[in-house]
DNA sequence: CGTGCCTAAGAAATCGTTTTCTCGGCGGTA
DNA sequence: TACCGCCGAGAAAACGATTTCTTAGGCACG
């Protein structure tokens, strides 16, 4: 019968005859032990249902097989996608995941990360939006860890990341082949990472095309950031809208839907990320796509190789990949222009 | 300095003069100590930058501050709903979550959740595939543990699910009233309670309606599955299709558009969930809403309630909600029916 | 002035393992 | 036959905290 009370290690040695030393050798394996006592032992920890208390060894093996996750947003699907792949991957090498998302609170966002990190063996932090400084002051308290999406180069982690940069350049020219030549972008948060990345992008491409304006409008990340930013990118005239992240463009695809706005018509708006549910919306959004479950795989690997203490694998840097659909197109003549062309 | 070694509990005592216990009980303000003792000790305990260990804490306390929670897929948003509720509802007591998915792999689910609940304070289960028989036999190993989706009146745990088999009615009826009735069903995994419980669910249907023929068709649970079904549901020559999920309705919307099949004007389609972006498909999908946030949430809540030993609040079953949307409508006249019509 | 209680801090037990360390016995060789 | 070395199993230390148990000292009261 299966004990009511958990039982432990030297229930069974008492079972078995034998003491708990021998009982841990025969579960683990390690020295070889009579075979008529090591079944003895089996069975006895068979009957009694016995299987070791994970934190009891935890605590003396010094490892948890446990590894933490941090990212900004759980909502998000990139993020999602990262976890997953993460997930799945130390699944495989028996590992956990501790999960956590520091939502809107960037301030407890180190102390979380410190917790996260102490109940388990690494962690993996995504934190786009952390002050580089502070990030760097953290970090050697963290390690073992990899970082997804911050590419300070004073970082001694091993980092994952997309480059935004160099990846929302194909977006820009491929809206300006079509004739756009005003523009709009819908930042993300201000003080993020991935943001400014985008934003120096931007500007290179400005740099190259001078007939070209560029107006940066206040955003945010989600589908109602978005939707609310719909009156003025109106307002700015822009031609081409380029979106933080899908979830934007998708919230401001369906403000300019109910505004009788035609995308790509009237309005060519980009998004980025390719999450899986960019190729369903009407249109379908054009964007660049970031392998967010490869990153999450590749984070694995990375901290796995920390952990067992092999040469660290390479950096990854992967360049997103235009994906063009239906929600760009050739940009309006002046006279069939949207709404508000002012005369 | 940082010390450069992990420092414990007995490095702090001994900088501060005094006896770890002594610290223990001045880092967890237990017992009164004299004030001037107190802040030596959280002197000494700064400049080492000390933290108690979770684990040694987790051991001797008998709770590690975590839950874990098994989902069948984390790539499926209503899971991932699930997941954020739980994390955020628990986040707000200071527990972490260990996440886990089981993918295909059934037969290991019930050793998986052991594993996960061993190394947490509770789990929160769902697995929507596993035997019933076997989720009685493994549920008493498991407390605390909360159950999602599994109606089975034996089972002892708290219980939080979404009435599908009264769910999916109003969907059917919608149909109905649209004219249709032909009506085909794109199955779940045909061993899944949730699949099952929906079967329920449409034979009550068509039972009060003898003028409505179903037909039963092989699906899934994601995009591709659905996406693969059309044929089947073209040779069916139904004019309502009720998909088992939102992410099949989006596949099966997919490939209906690649086929040049107008939905709703040749085909209406209803999804299940309402994922945050079945809103955003084209068109917008009707399908019955499912609160999976808050029943991650609430599930975090009958947890607490078995973790401090309060009263175990109630089952929670909540009935979908239908949400019409753009790709249901009238059923077409005969003439001018789907590609099926055979002459 | 002595006894008793109360407080505050240290000593030691505990949580459940793993892993040295130690010791007894056995076999092989000189 | 005696000794050395090895092997298998138990004893004990360690992991890093918390918490009971103990004890010393101070204060109040008789």
């Amino acid at each position: 019968m299966a004990a009511t009370t958990r039982s432990t290690i030297v229930a069974v040695a008492r079972r078995a005859n034998v003491s708990p030393s021998t009982v841990s050798r025969v579960m683990n394996g390690h020295t070889t032990v009579d075979p008529a006592i090591a079944e003895r032992v089996r069975a006895a920890a068979q009957e009694l249902n016995y299987s070791p208390s994970p934190l009891a060894r935890s605590l003396v093996l010094g490892r948890t097989q446990t590894v933490a996750i941090l990212v900004p947003d759980l909502a998000n699907p990139t993020f999602q996608g990262m976890l997953r792949g993460l997930s799945r991957a130390a699944a495989r090498s028996n590992y956990r995941v501790l999960v956590a998302d520091s939502l809107e609170t960037v301030s407890e966002e180190s102390l979380l990360a410190g917790e996260l990190r102490r109940s388990s063996d690494a962690i993996v932090l995504c934190a786009p939006r952390m002050p580089a400084d502070r990030l760097l002051e953290v970090m050697p308290s963290l390690a073992p860890a990899v970082v997804i999406n911050r590419d300070d180069p004073r970082l001694a982690a091993p980092t994952l990341s997309a480059d935004y940069e160099a990846g929302i350049r194909p977006l820009a020219e491929h809206l300006y082949d079509l004739g756009h030549r005003r523009l709009a972008y819908l930042e993300g948060n201000p003080h993020s990472s991935s943001n400014t990345s985008r934003l120096r992008g931007l500007d290179a491409f400005c740099a190259d095309h001078p007939d070209v304006s560029l107006d940066r409008l206040p955003g945010g990340v989600a589908f109602e950031h978005g939707y609310a930013a719909a009156d003025a990118v109106l307002a700015s005239s822009a031609t081409g809208v380029l979106a933080f992240n899908d979830l934007v463009a998708m919230g401001l695809l369906a403000a300019m839907h109910e505004r009788g706005v035609a995308v790509p018509q009237d309005l060519s708006i980009t998004g980025f990320d390719d999450i899986t549910f960019a190729r369903y919306t009407t249109p379908a959004l054009t964007t660049a796509s970031v392998p967010d479950v490869e990153l999450g795989e590749q984070a694995w690997v990375r901290l796995h190789a920390l952990l067992v203490g092999d040469a660290p694998a390479d950096d990854v840097r992967v360049l997103p990949r235009l994906e063009v659909r239906g929600s760009t197109g050739p940009a309006p003549t002046r006279a069939s222009g949207a709404a508000a062309s002012s005369d």
